[in-house]
DNA sequence: GTCGTTGCAAAGCGTTTGCAGCCTA
DNA sequence: TAGGCTGCAAACGCTTTGCAACGAC
């Protein structure tokens, strides 16, 4: 990633913009309003280079198409909706995922994902 | 699902015999030992026969495809291994999770998963 | 002018579906 | 014998790749 062209910056542009991780398919969305006839090939590559160079974050939930969020936030976990299938952060993580771990296994990490509904699908 | 054939019985006995989550190329492989030239089609067939009929369960990991494990089982979480790849059922389950989920939100179930090394590769 | 980047279309890959023939009940 | 089930192959949806044209530097 060596030049700043106008489909990059709008990619970009998509993720500071959205508060919420993005699938490919979002991505393409967003930047089209910027760059109409931005294809979805240039999305993935530079999904992957922005990945690669740290500055976007692999979104993995169960069961769902990775997303991609701004990397560098504070730790969290999402909120799934089963209706529009969106993705939103949750804020606090609390849990004492030790305690659950069973003995003899090397806790590293943990992936906390809820489902239901968001406040637009609920209505 | 309502005749009892070969290829039925294979797929279903492969499940019963593995000790751990099989995603759809996994039943193919030991089901195949049962009738050599099983389908794939068939599998997923049938293995989304018996989710819907409540015999298997689907097991969504992040970033990881869809496996499935014999159902009935009480509610549980898993640890993935990084080294080995193997799933492994987390027994107990503590948190409190509607109070994470922020206001507006209807919150229907969540995941945990727990990621490190298992036993066997903490050696 | 270079050569990294883009858009299009084709290729991959895992999953699903259509269909004619098979086989369980 | 009926019609659910199977195997094959084609269809699908999503992601990746090949390639000629484009445009940032």
């Amino acid at each position: 990633m060596e030049r700043r062209t106008r489909q990059r910056s709008a990619i970009w542009l998509a993720f500071e913009g959205a508060a919420r991780p993005l699938g490919p398919r979002e991505t393409l969305d967003l930047a089209q309003k910027e760059v109409p006839n931005l294809g979805m090939a240039t999305v993935y590559r530079n999904i992957k280079a922005l990945v690669s160079e740290g500055k976007l974050r692999v979104v993995e939930l169960p069961g769902s198409p990775d997303r991609y969020e701004v990397a560098g936030k504070d730790h969290h976990h999402h909120f799934h909706c089963r209706s529009c299938d969106g993705v939103f952060e949750v804020e606090t993580c609390q849990g004492d995922f030790d305690a659950i771990t069973p003995t003899g296994f090397r806790l590293e990490d943990h992936e906390v994902t809820l489902y239901g509904l968001c406040p637009g699908c609920v209505a």
